[in-house]
DNA sequence: TATACGATCACCT
DNA sequence: GGTGATCGTATAC
């Protein structure tokens, strides 16, 4: 199965928002796959983004996010979550894609025994999808695109007509956040989720 | 050193 | 639809 190259994510980050969605995402835990096609994503692009992490410019925590496309950031919040997000365009630019929710597809149960929670609500969530497929932080900065990644995504190839894509303001931006970036519509998800 | 808050989730009503 | 959990970061002092 062929896997999504660097030059995949080394492109305008709202474009690869767009173009993951339907891809796999597919964690090999213990030898074992553990995959899901990505059914919903979010942009956040550059410094000038006030609700991107690296708003701010650079810390320790988003660095990841000045690296090199195809990397992952992966970042802790609210004391107890890990969501993953996957860089676009090119170094020095900080630029991501948030992955908020996979249908899986393998390795059910291994992830029913990383949440226990009914299946409905096994990934449909950012950090929902990295405690079912076992993602912490110790994955940030980690190359997505190199060989023998025990994280990476790949391609699927699609018959006839992708569903048009709902595009929507980011999920979950607080009132710190100012327009026009509270309500640019940079979620992005499916008609037919 | 201290403090406020968050790209959330789960559980309750 | 509302709210508590829970702690790493950033920011201010």
């Amino acid at each position: 199965m062929a896997r999504l190259r660097r030059n995949f994510f080394a492109r305008p980050t709202l474009q690869v928002a767009r173009d993951l969605l339907g891809q796999r995402l597919v964690r090999v835990l213990n030898g074992q796959r553990l995959a899901g096609l990505i059914t919903e994503t979010e942009a956040y692009i550059g410094e000038d983004d006030r609700a991107c992490h690296a708003r701010a410019g650079r810390t320790r925590r988003n660095a990841s996010m000045y690296g090199p496309p195809g990397h992952a950031y992966v970042y802790f919040t609210y004391g107890m979550h890990f969501c993953l997000n996957i860089v676009t365009e090119h170094p020095d630019f900080p630029a991501a894609v948030l992955i908020r929710a996979i249908a899986p597809t393998e390795g059910l149960e291994t992830m029913r025994q990383n949440r226990d929670r009914p299946d409905a609500v096994l990934t449909n969530g950012p950090a929902k999808l990295t405690q079912a497929l076992g993602i912490n932080g110790t994955f940030d900065g980690r190359d997505l695109c190199a060989p023998g990644a025990d994280l990476f995504l790949e391609a699927i190839t699609r018959r006839g007509a992708r569903p048009p894509i709902i595009a929507s303001p980011r999920v979950g931006l607080g009132q710190s956040v100012p327009e026009p970036w509270k309500s640019q519509a940079w979620n992005f998800r499916a008609s037919n989720q």
